[in-house]
RNA sequence: GGCGGCGUACCCAAGUGGACUAAGGGGGCGGAUUGCAAAUCCGUUAUCGCGGGUUCGAAUCCCGCCGCCGCCUCCA
């Protein structure tokens, strides 16, 4: 069974198969930095992480391509309201998405292109145009011409026809309602930062030719996937492709992946929409806000719970109820590094990428068959057109594995005398396979590094000040006297703080 | 009005013709464990929006209806 992806552009699920053998060419539209980005924004980066990281491991050379739009009309309105340059707004924009991309762990993008970098390029696409006698100019303006592509409307599903008037772009110099701006002609009152020389004088791209240009310029005329959200399917990926196969005559992306929209009060997020109320949540709703608040992580784990086509209904109960979830798995780390006294994270990176046989080096037959087993539960999930959720759900069902294993041998108190195995070996197999768990989720970005729990205040004086506090009790339950020992407990639990009395000892943790 | 999508348990969410007498997570309930908890494990909690139809067989296909959403203007 190989590699289906959902191609918009067919409606239906088809086998992957790259345009080069073993290579894979991916763009995906990025973000237009007028406005702080949202979760809705992360949702495309995340996804796409994953799918290298897994087309990577099923052996492909990937070159990801995700464009920064700094040339746009928005910009400079926005720029104005801020009293302040395009520039400086595209800057500080930019970083605050990237770091967003940082936390969010999707380092995974090759090349991060700029529409301000690219004027050059975007003019020569245009020119090509022209020269087809596909584009025209018309008062410093340049349009293409919808009626010269014959398949136009193949993404969307959309008849010309039906487009007909409905483009209220006020420009009478169109020869037609629907066709779009490739070059848009500078306005006096702009500022200067945006009038770029061209044939047709002063102006700058329009929307859509940017995103043709540069994904052309680093994947080549034909490429494989390209990707954003179901809202751009029409227009711009629409004219995208119009545009491009329009001057090479050759298909431009093989497959179109679009993400599900993230929707809160199940309303699409949208930065602009002027909705007092949207503008308000947005506000609270920015990356930068929710990753103050939320570790990368746990929003990697939320949106990767989902489907990518299904869209996504964000809440903090479902990001509450997730991160439970995730706890699970960091409880279980957690427990095997204290039984076995490695980092299963350490013994992970050890172990590398699953290969032919995920159960190596596990003595246990049980255990060794989880790892064969989930291994493949995973990546048939994965094969089926990126199905994170599926991957998600074998991942759960491995650690639950692990922990009754961890149960029924009596791991944690010692050994079961009837199952007669050495602890040690017994520990090893769990750490082993725990270790395979991780090794597995890395295939979709999760769990690449242990959580920095209480970071901030782990200067080693509280586990002091903890270790006392429960020697203490430690003491007084032995005299059994349980209400001072469960006082203890109950005023650390007001404070945050959970107490779990274990057969191997007492342990404590932040909430 | 045109185009597209969705509706699966209390909530989130996979599955899209037969191994589904429907994954997984959260929550609830019952049990094991525990001094009691916590954690962990075990069990339990749905016939798939409604009504027809196709089929030996449908959550999965077709028709109709209801409800929700997206695009058609900028949007990830």
């Amino acid at each position: 069974m190989g590699l289906v992806i959902f191609n918009t552009l067919t409606r239906e699920k088809q086998p992957f198969v790259p345009v080069q053998p073993g290579k894979v060419g991916i763009y995906l539209c990025g973000p237009t930095v007028y406005k702080p980005s949202h979760v809705g924004h992360a949702v495309g980066p995340i996804i796409f992480d994953a799918v290298k990281r897994y087309l990577v491991h099923c052996g492909f050379e990937v070159r990801w391509v995700v464009n920064i739009t700094d040339v746009d009309d928005k910009l400079i309105v926005e720029a104005e309201k801020q009293n302040t340059t395009t520039i400086e707004l595209a800057e500080r924009i930019t970083k605050d998405y990237l770091d967003a991309m940082k936390i969010l762990r999707v380092d995974t993008i090759d090349i991060m292109p700029k529409a301000s970098e690219h004027i050059g390029d975007i003019i020569d696409f245009i020119k090509r145009l022209e020269v087809r006698d596909i584009a025209y100019e018309s008062g410093g303006d340049v349009y293409f011409d919808v009626t010269k592509d014959a398949d136009y409307g193949k993404l969307s599903n959309r008849r010309i026809e039906d487009q007909a008037g409905q483009r209220d772009l006020q420009s009478a110099e169109k020869r037609n309602p629907a066709d779009f701006a490739l070059w848009k002609a500078a306005k006096p009152e702009e500022p200067e930062d945006v009038k770029f020389d061209s044939p047709w004088g002063k102006g700058r791209p329009g929307w859509h030719i940017e995103c043709s240009a540069m994904a052309m310029r680093y994947l080549g005329e034909t490429f494989d996937i390209h990707g954003g959200g179901v809202d751009l399917v029409f227009p711009h990926h629409e004219n995208e492709i119009a545009q491009s196969e329009s001057a090479t005559d050759k298909p431009f992306a093989k497959f179109w992946m679009h993400n599900g929209l993230t929707k809160v009060n199940t309303k699409k997020i949208s930065k602009s929409d002027a909705d007092p109320e949207m503008q308000a949540v947005l506000q609270q709703m920015t990356l930068h806000n929710l990753l103050d608040e939320y570790p990368g992580e746990l929003i990697r784990f939320f949106i990767l719970s989902t489907q990518y086509r299904s869209p996504i209904e964000y809440s903090q109960a479902e990001i509450a109820s997730k991160r439970k979830g995730l706890d699970t798995f960091y409880r279980l780390f957690e427990r095997v590094a204290r039984l076995c006294g490695v980092s299963p994270y350490e013994k992970a990176t050890e172990l590398g990428e699953p290969g032919d046989d995920p159960g190596a080096g596990v003595a246990s037959d049980v255990l060794a068959k989880s790892c064969v087993e989930q291994t493949a539960l995973f990546k048939k999930a994965m094969d089926d057109d990126f199905n994170t959720a599926g991957a998600i759900a074998a991942l759960f069902d491995f650690a639950g594995i692990i922990n009754r294993v961890i149960e029924q041998e009596k791991i944690e108190s010692g050994g079961n005398v009837a199952v007669r195995r050495a602890p040690d070996a017994a520990k090893a197999d769990v750490l082993t396979a725990t270790a395979r768990l991780i090794s597995v989720a890395r295939l979709i970005g999760v769990f690449l590094d242990p959580p920095d729990l209480q970071a901030a205040d782990r200067d080693g004086l509280i586990d002091k000040a903890m270790n006392v506090l429960i020697q203490v009790r430690q003491h007084v339950r032995k005299n059994k006297d349980f209400t001072t020992a469960d006082l203890i407990r109950d005023l650390l639990k007001e404070q945050g703080i959970t107490l779990e009395d274990r057969a191997d000892g007492t342990g404590w943790r932040k909430d």
